[in-house]
DNA sequence: GCCGTTTTCGGCCCGACTGTTTTCAGTCG
């Protein structure tokens, strides 16, 4: 699918017009473009060949213009506007604008005037002292330079799961088709739902290992081949992360899966019990002597050491091996439990879709109820709802709900949490909706006892029932504000406040902060913070997190019953 | 460059914050 590579160029060509003063409207409608490709559920390159230019131009924010570029994208390989815009400026302007602070203005200058291109140069300059001297830089921007790469350079390594989910889905549909294949799944990290995934671990059962091989070192997004034999094998993929393929015996497979899987400390610890029990363990199963006694399925294995089936989203050596010896494991909330979701926008402010439309694509996904969170009127980028607006789109959801089948919309906002704690809606207005929820959006850099004080305030409102990304964090891109965790489980325990796990790119609050919510009694919500309809699929790594924080079926309350799920609330 | 059940031309989200300045450009959301 070609969708994301063109959203990536059209992203380029923005920042390049920025850089060049182009007016704001022009670099917008690129933007715009991007998001709606990436966001795009079917493959442009099908759209194209079913339709054609007047197809694409169906795509919303693709008009006459883009359609062409898309054309020649699609028909040549390369958009010749976008390959000039590159020669005149050479510059890696999209891994400089991931650093914090830096835009293209900024971008602009610094090639002007110290020739820099790419991250590295500029770390050199900023090292240098070179930056602090230029117009319009300081110290202070120079410092915030240094501190954005060396936030960069930690997370880089790492992918997001939602990068990797693309690239697994990828490799699934180049080697599923082939022959000799008879088992395929990704172990590792990407098993274990973690947040970040290093590397992709490939366990294959297949007694023609060649052939296995052959088609793996030779998927057309390999980049590199680091090694290549009958049982294992290692490529460089062009998405930039590195891919394991192993090949096992059907007798090993368990054994090899729960190895492969980990985490270290977990694969340790039953190694240990192992031993205790005068037996061994290591990828090809586990023996007695020379003698597999298990080893086929993986709950074999767990089974022959005296053990419960453990998830793999608990394997991290956390409490789950002494859990599973005495039947205390959580039973997790499945993929499937969900029955509504409580954050998403839609039109009215920075969604891309209507309410209706939303609520078709939820009902697809399989949920049951919505509730509509729009931005309010403090958000003035999204053009966030006042409380006239408010009370418009409460009347527009009501005639929904007269029209639709199978789900119910209800009246909800993500309201904004100002910098003394006060909301940016007042509370006669929030009285009016059935449910709402409250983040904060600005002044990410309050001092600890503030932000948390600030937050706290929020909770303590009658009419708050959800606090949203109670962190504030975004994978691989912002790092959590510096909050009193302990002290808002608290708080959302005294006064009854749910606490967000937000799916979209945030994955906040993270495991451990789930677990440490559930032990002290908080209830929480997994939420897609859905701005178009694709990104219902969210919901799932979401799920995965709160999995990996012990969550169960009650400790989430969009997992309930509608009824059930609003008597909870505030 | 996109878009249209008020429009095929003339609109298109804009306020807060930061760090630089001494009145504001750039960035972020």
């Amino acid at each position: 699918m070609k969708n994301h590579e063109i959203a990536k160029i059209l992203e380029e060509v923005a920042i390049y017009l920025e850089m060049e003063d182009e007016i704001v409207f022009k670099v917008r409608a690129y933007e715009n473009a991007a998001v709606s490709l990436a966001s795009l559920a079917e493959d442009v390159e099908e759209v194209y060949k079913k339709g054609g230019i007047g197809a694409l131009q169906e795509i919303p924010g693709i008009g006459k213009g883009l359609a062409e570029k898309i054309e020649e994208y699609l028909k040549t390989g390369k958009i010749q506007f976008y390959e000039d815009l590159k020669k005149k400026v050479p510059v890696d302007v999209s891994s400089l604008k991931r650093i914090e602070s830096l835009g293209p203005k900024k971008i602009k200058v610094l090639y002007k005037k110290l020739k820099i291109k790419n991250v590295e140069d500029l770390e050199k300059a900023a090292k240098a002292g070179k930056i602090r001297v230029l117009e319009g830089f300081g110290k202070k921007t120079e410092q915030n330079i240094l501190k954005g790469i060396e936030f960069m350079k930690k997370s880089r390594g790492r992918f997001t799961i939602f990068e990797v989910e693309s690239v697994v889905r990828e490799i699934e549909r180049q080697l599923k088709p082939v022959k000799g294949i008879e088992k395929l799944i990704v172990a590792g990290s990407y098993r274990r739902r973690k947040e970040t995934i290093g590397d992709i671990d490939i366990l294959v059962v297949s007694k023609n290992p060649g052939i296995v091989m052959d088609a793996f070192t030779s998927m057309k997004n390999v980049a590199a081949v680091y090694g290549k034999g009958n049982t294992k094998s290692t490529v460089r993929l062009k998405e930039g992360i590195d891919a394991d393929l192993r090949v096992v015996p059907a007798t090993s497979f368990g054994a090899a899966l729960n190895y492969f899987t980990g985490s270290k400390d977990h694969n340790i610890a039953l190694r240990k019990i192992a031993l205790e029990n005068g037996l061994k363990l290591n990828e090809y199963g586990l023996f007695h002597g020379t003698k597999q006694i298990a080893g086929a399925t993986e709950e074999d294995v767990y089974r022959a050491l005296g053990l419960h089936y453990i998830e793999p989203e608990l394997r991290e050596n956390t409490g789950e091996i002494e859990a599973g010896g005495k039947t205390r494991l959580p039973k997790l909330i499945g993929y499937s439990d969900l029955k509504g979701d409580l954050q998403l926008q839609t039109n009215w402010t920075d969604g891309s879709h209507s309410i209706e439309a939303m609520a078709l694509a939820a009902k697809k996904a399989g949920l049951e109820y919505i509730l509509i969170t729009d931005h309010t009127k403090s958000l003035a980028m999204t053009g966030g709802l006042d409380e006239k607006k408010l009370k418009k789109q409460g009347e527009e959801i009501g005639k929904i709900n007269r029209k639709l089948d199978g789900i119910t919309v209800l009246k909800g906002a993500e309201v904004n949490i100002m910098k003394d704690g006060s909301l940016d809606i007042d509370d006669r207005a929030l009285k009016e909706l059935d449910i709402v929820g409250a983040s904060i959006h600005s002044n990410f850099n309050m001092p600890r006892a503030d932000i948390t004080k600030r937050t706290l305030a929020a909770m303590e409102n009658p009419n708050v029932d959800i606090l949203f990304h109670p962190t504030g964090r975004i994978l691989n891109k912002r790092k959590p504000f510096d909050i009193d965790i302990e002290q808002i489980i608290n708080v959302a325990k005294s006064t009854g406040t749910v606490l967000e796990i937000n799916s979209l790119q945030r994955l906040d609050l993270k495991d451990e902060h789930i677990r440490m919510a559930i032990k002290a009694g908080v209830k929480l919500c997994i939420d897609s913070d859905a701005h178009t309809p694709s990104h219902f699929s969210a919901l799932q790594v979401g799920i995965a997190q709160a999995r990996r924080g012990w969550a169960e079926k009650k400790d989430i309350i969009n997992a309930w019953p509608l009824e059930k799920m609003k008597k909870m609330l505030k």
